[in-house]
DNA sequence: ATTCTTATTATCAATTTGATTATAACACAT
DNA sequence: ATGTGTTATAATCAAATTGATAATAAGAAT
């Protein structure tokens, strides 16, 4: 059949003749936490942590999963993915990114679902209200060699570990594919969407200033170290990190005390001065 | 209702409860090609270059647009990109990463469609089988600023040309959004799936090996040196780039002669030694 | 043989890194 | 008040990397 415009073709379309699937978003949301290690002094250690959500329902009933939820028909995926950031936190302007979307066949067990993972990071500090009552941090404790990640979540009440499997997919991007080779605890293929997130997040911190989205407006230089420390889980020089954070970050006139040493100066993200390039 | 099992629970679901949309993919094919400038020399000029498809039928009839297709219901998006990879090159074995998704609502005026964006790189003397009737390679001239990109498209035949605002999105990483200044030639959003995929082309191309899908087995570091340049749009200085791609290739002993100058030595991509660290 | 052109290596200063050591300043114990 | 432990912060210096220019190589054309 031929038509004579665009409008006309629009006007006998029939979307019914290609096949339909579900779409979702799920939000791997990332964040540091500072756990006490000594009641008596006050001292704290940062630890990565992730929010996960306890599945009341089936499919994977009692099992842990990213926050989720279904695409609407007129709704963007990006707007999918800030209402339910939102409902899970009640913070808006949050950092968000797309990650990847996941679209083997049968990631979900009910019918064909496609869903695209977005990756948000905070500060914990910022979350004055109330996570909602099936959600919860997890600490997380990670062990990444060429072969395998191991993650270990802690939320205090539990604690859990998936190892996947990491397969070279390509030699000269380095990139990976990834297997569940242990997991318990986590529903869908989240374990591999978290391990993506975390691999992401590993990458933007080292040629982005993506760490202080997770940071409060004021912190100390030993707080943002270890925060690189504890996500790249590998211990960093302190000469050498100054340095290389040093035209990123600006002096306050504001020091922390009572850590029982040399108070530490506290710093802010120096917003970037576009014509300085050596700043990007 | 409550379910005894998740068997149970899969055997009652009704999976029509949810709203559906469909999935396309696209393939932003990339290549180099080589363009005789001094036909008395035998002088030729590497170009950045990019498989584009016309049109036959509406919406965008006439218009150019990537390569694409619907996802299946039982297939999954690799397998889509990679069967509408093959139905334009009749290659395999090609370099293919996704890209992005891109789920804004109206991106097509037929229905909702998501699509999942990939991106191939191929050497362009492997395509002995001609590629289809209505696809043609084109050209890239691309100029890029903190404010915008422009790309000139060119095939021999046609020329033209899109412009693209950048907007800063995220402080932070730098990131951008994207808006169609001008387009009279491109169908659906696809001058923007092209920029985002220019722009991975251009970070890849600086950390990874990337580059190296592209070339045939054996080719001279000039020749190399070019195709860094015209996807970087950037003249490089002949040591530094020789020292940093040196640890990346090995030279053979065969040479190219005929330039009207010394011969150059045939090089080929070396298959990292996984132990050597310095490579990645 | 001379000249042109690009290939390839050499050279060297400037800058950036890696790693260690020195100094600062608070909190606590004595 | 003094000393000790702890982390903060700066200073130092060799080693490695980068930026830039100059020097040499060798086929092809004149």
């Amino acid at each position: 059949m031929q038509y004579k415009s665009e409008e006309e073709f629009l006007k006998h379309y029939d979307s019914s003749k290609f096949e339909k699937l579900s779409m979702t978003t799920d939000i791997i949301i990332f964040s540091v936490s500072d756990s006490l290690t000594d009641n008596y002094r006050k001292l704290s250690e940062k630890h990565f942590s992730v929010l996960l959500v306890k599945r009341s329902d089936y499919p994977f009933k009692d099992k842990w999963c990213l926050p989720g939820g279904f695409v609407g028909i007129n709704e963007t995926l990006d707007d999918a993915a800030k209402r339910i950031l939102a409902s899970e936190t009640n913070l808006h302007n949050i950092y968000i990114e797309q990650l990847y979307t996941f679209g083997s066949v049968n990631r979900d067990p009910r019918m064909r679902i496609v869903s695209t993972a977005y990756m948000a990071l905070i500060d914990k500090n910022m979350l004055n209200e109330k996570i909602p009552e099936n959600a919860s941090w997890f600490n997380m404790k990670i062990l990444e060699d060429d072969k395998s990640i191991h993650i270990t979540f802690d939320n205090d009440v539990e604690e859990f570990s998936v190892v996947i499997k990491k397969t070279l997919k390509d030699l000269t991007t380095d990139r990976y594919s990834y297997d569940v080779i242990k997991n318990n605890h986590l529903a869908f293929d989240h374990a591999i969407v978290i391990a993506s997130g975390i691999s992401r997040l590993k990458n933007k911190l080292e040629y982005t200033d993506i760490v202080f989205n997770m940071m409060p407006e004021y912190f100390t230089l030993g707080e943002l170290q270890q925060v690189y420390e504890v996500i790249l889980d590998k211990k960093l020089l302190d000469p050498a990190f100054r340095r290389i954070i040093a035209n990123k970050v600006e002096k306050t006139d504001k020091v922390k005390t009572g850590g029982g040493h040399r108070p530490s100066a506290l710093f802010r993200y120096k917003i970037k001065n576009k014509r300085d390039k050596k700043n990007a």
